[in-house]
DNA sequence: GCCGTTTTCGGCCCGACTGTTTTCAGTCG
């Protein structure tokens, strides 16, 4: 079945290739119908495979014509129409338009004047200066092309997390010694935690804008300089772009407050505010009830810049003043996406969201006995010095997944108790004996039973036949009688495999049911389970635990992204294992 | 092509930046 994303992939092509062909509003209207296709909770194809002609009429921008090319395409596999405008354009568009500052009518006027339908025509046509000759381009575009066509090739995949992350804190370290510069913090779905990142985002306050742009693209971690005017810029760092908007100290706050997103949530926040008589922007929140012709619900044309400035401006210089003139408590990013916050913050009912600090051990760790880099004596000492009260020591089990001769049999793992506990009676921290074992394609344990029952703590993870339904699977696995916690449930790696469809909320009730807690993988290429999945095991009624995973020392850091993928799935502290005490884990684990 | 307390026509989000212009079009977020 088509999905909605591939549907709303359909949806802009059709919005680019009339773009280029000079069609004017239908582009909008098309990618505002792709956009809400996107969003839209229930499968669109199913509801265009009903026999019932207003089955799409419930999605925004979705009108007669367009419900009757999703339905065409539904029924044959193609819409006619489109694929006309695929031969009257027969570009590659998705990867022309790739290139930055390549948009689709540079793609209609190139494929109209040299015939370029790829990028490596365009390339060729740019190598022999051909761009530049054809009217509207000049050598500074045909540069440009040159310039971002490599990149264009590679990338294509967001950002992950764990990348961007130590990224944006350079810039922010960087731009916090720039003389003038009030006030530095990361925007975007940086601040919000998100696993994957288009491109950093960092808003400064300052008075002195021009001289915070000219310190950013002059900063020596920049490689390559997009663009700079007086308030913003953009440089691409180590393939990463990133962009920079300065702004007075007195407007941080809406700026800070619009530039973190999500655009679904701010979107909900200026509509309260318009049910108040107020405007909230970037700028700051007004109050409009006494501008002029109030009924007509939008501002007049004054003409103005000034525009987005009218009104009694009532909130701005902090995040809480935004919030505190809708009515509503401050809301952490992490839970800025539109899933319910605003109505939970209306009602004093926001979770009190779980904090780095509130986690006090490690129960997922690998050593030299599997694919670890460090012996278990390294290990402990690692998450002593971390800070941990108790650390779990979870070598890989031989069986199915394990290649290489990197999981160690159940003799090995017998051996290595011995050592496990040899180095437990010399250290302050608690040292849980365990394993990670391999759950087969059948939800199958790869270790024997006698062998299980001597360990203190036994993670159960797929390595194996990683796609399809594993829900069976894993619900066999959770009810294992040894197995505590589940791990990396999904076995997803970001941009490299979806992992398996899991139905959480079945898994989390019978887990719930069984004392089996769900991992929270907080490798950043894994953050598995995701945030969506993490809300709703909590809310099945499961235990978490959040986990790195760790291969070495340096690994323990690794913990911030699962917290931060946990405060986006509402956990609190009291749903997460590994905040419990020494005591309550072994209670929750024997 | 969509939409409507402006309701069957006439608008459609908008500001910053760049490169090409000689007053503006295209891209991006």
């Amino acid at each position: 079945m088509t999905s909605n994303d591939q549907l709303a992939d359909l949806l802009e092509e059709f919005a680019d290739l009339l773009d280029a062909t000079g069609v004017e509003y239908k582009p909008r209207a098309y990618r505002r119908a792709a956009e809400n296709v996107r969003a839209y909770p229930e499968s669109v194809a199913d509801l265009a495979a009903r026999d019932d002609e207003d089955a799409l009429d419930d999605i925004e921008g979705v009108g007669e014509a367009i419900a009757s090319k999703l339905i065409e395409y539904v029924e044959t596999g193609e819409i006619a129409e489109l694929d006309e405008l695929r031969a009257e354009l027969p570009v590659d568009m998705a990867g022309l338009t790739s290139v930055e500052g390549v948009g689709p009518k540079t793609v209609g006027k190139l494929y109209e004047a040299l015939g370029i339908t790829t990028l490596d025509e365009l390339e060729a046509a740019a190598e022999a200066g051909e761009i530049q000759e054809v009217k509207g381009f000049g050598a500074k575009t045909e540069q440009n092309i040159l310039d971002n066509v490599d990149f264009a090739r590679q990338a294509g995949e967001r950002e992950l997390l764990g990348d961007a992350y130590p990224q944006g804190q350079r810039v922010r370290e960087y731009l916090q010694s720039v003389d003038g510069v009030v006030e530095c913090e990361l925007a975007g779905s940086l601040r919000r935690w998100r696993a994957t990142i288009g491109d950093v985002d960092v808003l400064v306050a300052s008075d002195a804008p021009e001289d915070v742009v000219d310190a950013f693209t002059n900063w020596d971690d920049a490689d390559v300089h997009i663009e700079a005017g007086t308030s913003k810029a953009s440089v691409r760092s180590d393939g990463v772009r990133v962009d920079l908007r300065v702004v007075v100290p007195e407007e941080f706050g809406s700026a800070l407050q619009y530039f973190t997103g999500s655009k679904d949530h701010n979107v909900a926040l200026r509509n309260r505010a318009l049910d108040r008589d107020l405007k909230m922007n970037e700028y700051g929140v007004f109050d409009v009830s006494s501008e002029a012709e109030p009924a007509s619900g939008r501002p007049t044309e004054s003409g103005s810049g000034d525009d987005q400035r009218a009104g009694e401006r009532i909130a701005g210089d902090t995040e809480e003043s935004m919030y505190d003139a809708l009515d509503l408590p401050w809301i952490p990013p992490e839970l800025r996406e539109d899933r319910g916050e605003i109505e939970a913050a209306e009602n004093g009912d926001l979770p009190d969201l779980l904090g780095l600090a509130d986690v006090r051990g490690d129960l997922h760790t690998h050593t030299v006995w599997s694919d670890g880099n460090d012996s278990v004596a390294d290990m402990v000492a690692g998450a002593a010095a971390f800070g941990h009260e108790y650390v779990a020591i979870t070598d890989h089990a031989t069986g199915p997944g394990m290649v290489g001769g990197v999981g160690v049999s159940d003799d090995e793992l017998l051996d290595q108790l011995e050592e496990v506990r040899d180095v437990a009676a010399e250290v302050e921290i608690e040292v849980f004996t365990g394993v990670e074992a391999n759950v087969d394609a059948e939800g199958g344990i790869s270790v024997r039973d006698e062998v299980l029952e001597e360990l203190d703590l036994v993670v159960a993870s797929p390595h194996v036949a990683l796609d399809g339904d594993g829900t069976e699977r894993l619900v066999t696995a959770a009810k294992h009688p040894e197995v505590n916690v589940i791990g990396h449930p999904t076995g997803r790696y970001l941009n490299r495999r979806p992992g398996l469809d899991v139905d959480v909320e079945r898994l989390a009730s019978v887990a719930a049911d069984h004392g089996t807690a769900l991992e929270v993988n907080a490798n950043p290429a894994r953050l598995d389970l995701g945030d969506e999945a993490i809300r709703a095991a909590i809310d099945a009624g499961a235990t978490i635990a959040i986990d790195t995973d760790a291969h070495r020392p340096a690994n323990f850091e690794l913990l911030r992204y699962g917290v931060h993928t946990a405060r986006r799935g509402w956990a609190e502290p009291s749903d997460v294992l590994n905040t419990w005490s020494t005591a309550d884990v072994r209670g929750f684990i024997s």
